[in-house]
DNA sequence: CTTGGCCCGGTTC
DNA sequence: TGAACCGGG
């Protein structure tokens, strides 16, 4: 649901940065002797040439459209030139264009808070650095490419239209309002170029005081222009426009705006009162409906470059549908293995650690009665390392599958069964944390509660390959301490973990290194007694001591603390 | 069998 | 807290 938020006081500057057909100019930087041709990019060509999901400006001209095969699209522009997703462990691997949206947002991030929408799309907070150019610099030469912005609501004349352009982002009699929004245009018109010489890809944008005028608004003239929205154009704007394409109103809502109240366009919802909308849509949403109508939105633009969730997915459509354990099984591995290794990269990139993961089902059954139920959604700790996402995620789907089937198992889980089939597989790391940096204290991994009776840090200090390290102990259940200390201590390379008591028979109090170079999850890799002293749980509520040692290399890269 | 496949974010309970 | 659901590209 759409949440009413109060537009701030103060002006704000927003753009909203969309790159154009972004797939098909990753793969035309990729193959140069594309551009200027009319291209697609395809997923799965077996059947039917394959689906576009990205379609460039110079096939568009054709009629060629995202929603068509690549069949399709070869019969009503023969020249087409067709590129396919690149598949790695027998799926579509978007990888290439998820790192080619990551260059773009590097460069835009410098400029202002800035939100990355999605894998093509980003939003920019120019406030500052607008009222900045206000005040200290006020347009005097314009960049080529701001000359070229549209604005809205500015009648051309039949005189040149840079012309006019220029003399509406250098007036002087101008708004404050609308000064921002030149300097904003200015400025976007700048990150554009820097975009193009540093990337080679080009974008759109729009420039407004809020987020959703200026996402409106960069769609309006692409590819490779800016729009700009100011205040006094906005009603003229919005009036025509079809209430389903406004944002969030693409779904139900906008359906019910259009049946129950005979809502078309921005301006009919332009009719109803606050109090009307609240009455039939609730408090929050009726305001959020009276302010779109009228271009108000007080939306943040989130300070976030980076995705709070890592997903990968396959679907098994019909006859494709997975029947037996061992194929499921198969193809969570496959998930699993490129999950891995984009939580490994987030790590090593970004310091961040994935603490839960998800796996959602698609089935059927074709034991009627309630066909419609669906696979349960199921989650649990995530512990690094593929082997061990692939058994839980397979643990997951165990799980799910006995609630999804009712009580009583199916009886033949080895091989194919006609009860169930899978259609869809997508396995996700979320609860991203970012990693603490550098030198730290010990004291930081933990909770309040968790009583902490002595820190000391001399006795770990001798080894060189540490950057850091530390000593706690701890009056806790044994257990508690040991998967605290273990999650805890999840991105560390080196750790120790040692009982005060003596009742601890193993050897492996020494500075372990981790094989995999990154992360112990698993304490009974250490003490082979752990699964008994699990058992006796229960009964064992006594507080234990716990020495534990931690040591970890600094993240900075090549060490200094 | 298809305006899908493969994502991502947010809200609500 | 997890899970269902919604909405967007």
């Amino acid at each position: 649901m759409p949440v009413a938020k109060p537009a701030s006081s103060e002006a704000r500057v927003i753009a909203h940065l969309d790159m154009d057909c972004f797939y098909v100019q990753v793969e035309q930087r990729k193959q140069p002797q594309l551009r200027g041709l009319p291209t697609a990019v395809v997923q799965y060509n077996e059947w039917k040439g394959g689906g576009l999901i990205a379609v460039s400006y110079e096939a568009r001209k054709f009629g060629v459209k995202r929603s068509m095969r690549g069949d399709e699209a070869k019969s009503v522009c023969p020249q087409i030139q067709l590129v396919q997703v690149p598949i790695a462990r027998g799926k579509a691997d978007l990888s290439i264009y998820r790192d080619a949206g990551s260059e773009v947002v590097s460069i835009l991030a410098k400029m202002g808070r800035c939100e990355r929408a999605s894998i093509d799309e980003v939003y920019l907070d120019l406030t500052d650095a607008a009222e900045t150019m206000l005040a200290e610099s006020p347009p005097e030469s314009l960049d080529d490419e701001a000359l070229k912005s549209h604005v809205l609501g500015l009648v051309d004349d039949g005189t040149d239209a840079k012309e006019c352009v220029k003399i509406w982002l250098q007036r002087s009699d101008a708004d404050h309002n609308d000064k921002l929004l030149s300097c904003g245009a200015l400025i976007v018109a700048e990150l554009r170029n820097n975009v193009l010489k540093e990337t080679e890809f080009t974008c759109s944008a729009g420039i407004a005081h809020n987020k959703m005028l200026a996402k409106l608004a960069s769609g309006l003239n692409k590819p490779a222009q800016q729009t700009i929205v100011p205040s006094a154009s906005v009603k003229e704007f919005l009036g025509p426009w079809p209430i389903k394409k406004m944002k969030q109103l693409g779904g139900k809502l906008g359906d019910s705006l259009q049946s129950d109240l005979g809502i078309n366009t921005v301006g009919d919802l332009l009719q109803y009162s606050e109090q009307k909308l609240q009455e039939r849509y609730g408090f929050n949403t009726g305001a959020w409906l009276w302010n779109i109508a009228r271009g108000v939105s007080g939306e943040e633009v989130k300070g976030r470059i980076l995705p709070q969730s890592h997903g990968s997915g396959k679907t098994f459509p019909g006859p494709r549908a997975l029947r037996s354990i061992d194929t499921v099984s198969h193809w969570l591995k496959k998930l699993c293995e490129e999950l891995s290794e984009r939580i490994l990269a987030d790590l090593d990139q970004n310091k961040r650690i994935a603490h839960t993961l998800t796996l959602h089902v698609r089935a059927n059954k074709s034991s009627d009665t309630d066909s419609q139920k669906k696979f349960p959604s199921k989650s649990c700790p995530l512990r690094y390392g593929i082997t061990k996402i692939q058994e839980d995620a397979l643990s997951l789907f165990h799980a799910g599958l006995r609630e999804f089937m009712g009580t009583y198992v199916a009886r033949s889980e080895k091989n194919q069964n006609n009860e169930w089939g899978v259609t869809g597989l997508s396995v996700s790391a979320s609860k991203i944390i970012s990693a603490p940096q550098g030198t730290c204290s010990i004291r930081k991994f933990f909770p309040s509660q968790c009583a902490v009776s002595t820190i000391s840090s001399e006795d770990t200090n001798n080894d060189p390959n540490l950057e850091w390290s530390a000593v706690a102990k701890f009056s806790c259940p044994l257990l508690a301490v040991c998967e605290l200390a273990l999650q805890s201590a999840q991105h560390l390379k080196f750790s120790r973990i040692k009982p005060i008591e003596n009742n601890w028979n193993s050897e492996s109090g020494a500075f372990v290194e981790m094989e995999d170079n990154t992360i112990m999850h698993d304490i009974s890799s250490l003490d082979p007694n752990v699964d008994e002293r699990k058992s006796q749980k229960n009964q064992d509520e006594d507080d234990h001591g716990i020495e534990l040692a931690v040591g970890g290399e600094a993240w900075a890269a090549g060490g200094k603390g």
